[in-house]
DNA sequence: GTGAAAGCGCTAACAG
DNA sequence: CTGTTAGCGCTTTCAC
């Protein structure tokens, strides 16, 4: 480990000097700037990240907590906040809370505003209350993909329009000529899917459809629990001609019965999901979804709460993303007549 | 942010003990221990974690490098890893470096030994000679999961027998009846997949039975790569009754391919991959596949880490993962006759 | 048992 | 332009 003021004596000045040639502070003499980094050079420094953090009064990295890592949204999402947190010349610490608040709070009291800066919410079963705790004691915190709220929201986030996401869904089954649809919501009935949910039923009623309550099945977020909902809506609703998935795992799994049902999608059924993870169009046949803009979420993200570093913004910020898009592919058609 | 010398104020004491009741050093009164404890408990300290791995010496993190966290085979490891790291009470950064070698390169530069005390090498493009460099400078660097290797490793590594995996994929098929098999190879020929396709050539050779070269394609690791070298292996070669491929990202791309070539999986062709990961059981037909212990090497990965911080042990040392093992589900059946 | 003091490696005024 | 002086918040001898 070589230190500054170990370039500094090579090079005859003071560490000072050294540190304001590393930093481009401008005022140092070419000749002595030749010199630094000649003496930079031989001596293969690198600056102590951690020292200079704690001299600038900052932590060195920023944190992104989410549930689990595995779960195959997170890192597209995690991918893209690195990458954005890099061009600002951060690093991210990925924190997985494994859904439990106990975990969570454990990670803010113990990273935040210590070693890292400020943290990204993503999914992370933490009371607002926590988050304002952490909040208040310095560290800035974004909710990332939070759903776009009708009243001012309580802690700066980045909103997608998950409501509208739920409509586009349940347009184009409706414009394919479905009116038989099972609804496989991946959250609890006022869960993180609601509002999709919402948007699904919204659009339906404008269109002077009626989605029968019992044709829902509220699930886990996952390919298991969407092929068991499917499973049980197709036993027990034949009729059904197509299934809205709240999200793109449960889609998955919606596939996986309806084949284990030895039905065809999207011939006998078809089968929408929301986000457009990357296996969606991996999969056969390839997922017909409502892709949500996850990458630049996660630089919106990165952005705002570097705003909210620097400059300590006191209200609440939200930012909207893109609207929601319709990824058409093979697993939705027009109903059978 | 409180600090140490509030608390300390604030319990009319110094620092100094405060530190040493919170560190749990003994050494220090009970009435004075308690009323620290309160004065912490009031102002709701929270110990700077950056300020207190510079005054002991240490770097406060670990870090991870991947090629990309969006690879689905990552996100498993990367949790197993953080889950270790959280256990020894470390935090986890995750440096992708996009396969980019002067991206790693860089990452290297800045944190190790800085901002975090040792690495994680995941196939990241990394020279072994610029490993090497980072370990002189003091930062220890551990391999995950590389291949077993006949001679004593260059670096300490967590060594897994890909060779046996190879093997054990073979001797399925083979026990199945399958004669005719093509060979998906999911890197270049002397690349990170090598091995595992040696095993399979080994294996196949020590029954006696001979695999043709130009019944292999190397493709990269991805499902798109796997779909494209199935699909020209099937149209070259349409007696091919089975698929080896050496990760199960080919695999899922072979079974894709043998789909749209209007075929069966398993009934007209099997296939095999190579990991087990996540999606592997999620697909359909589930995927047979050599399992590897991610888990369990991402354990191991951190603890050889931690042992080379502390006592920085100067011999590369090799630990070897429990041994691969099928797990057979629905995509390999017995050849048809 | 507790306090005083030095220092981790760096940055940021301020002097000269 | 360059050096001096203080810290950042914490740990750690070493006295008392």
């Amino acid at each position: 480990m070589t230190t500054l003021s170990e370039v500094a004596r090579l090079a005859g000045v003071t560490s000072a000097t050294v540190s304001n040639v590393l930093r481009q502070r401008g005022k140092v003499g070419e000749p002595t700037r030749l010199r630094v980094l000649a003496a930079v050079e031989q001596l293969g420094y690198r600056p102590h990240l951690t020292a200079r953090a704690l001299a600038e009064g900052r932590a060195p990295t920023l944190a992104l907590m989410v549930s689990s890592i595995a779960n195959p949204f997170y890192p597209e999402f995690a991918l893209a906040a690195e990458r954005a947190a890099r061009a600002h010349g951060r690093f991210l610490i990925v924190c997985n809370t494994n859904d439990d608040p106990a975990t969570g709070r454990a990670y803010l009291d113990q990273i935040a505003g210590t070693l890292s800066d400020g943290v990204l919410i993503m999914n992370a079963n933490l009371s607002i209350e926590d988050l304002k705790k952490t909040e208040q004691r310095g560290a800035p915190v974004v909710l990332c993909m939070w759903e776009k709220p009708d009243a001012p929201p309580e802690l700066p986030c980045i909103a997608v329009d998950f409501h509208e996401a739920g409509a586009i869904a349940a347009r184009h089954l409706m414009a394919l000529g479905h009116r038989q649809i099972g609804a496989v919501v991946g959250s609890k009935k006022d869960g993180i899917h609601a509002p999709r949910y919402q948007g699904y039923l919204a659009a339906r009623t404008d269109a002077g459809q009626k989605h029968p309550h019992y044709c829902t099945r509220f699930v886990d977020d996952t390919v298991e629990a969407g092929y068991d909902g499917t499973m049980a809506l197709l036993k027990a609703y034949p009729q059904l001609t197509a299934i809205f998935a709240s999200n793109d795992l449960p889609a998955l799994g919606a596939m996986n019965a309806i084949a284990d049902l030895g039905l065809q999608v999207p011939q006998d059924v078809s089968v929408i999901g929301i986000t457009d993870i990357q296996w969606a169009r991996l999969s056969r046949p390839a997922l017909t979804t409502v892709a949500v803009p996850t990458a630049s979420a996660a630089e919106m993200s990165i952005e705002l709460l570097l705003s909210l570093i620097h400059r300590s913004s006191p209200t609440p910020t939200m930012r909207v993303t893109a609207n929601p898009q319709l990824v058409q592919r093979a697993s939705t058609a027009p109903v059978k007549t």
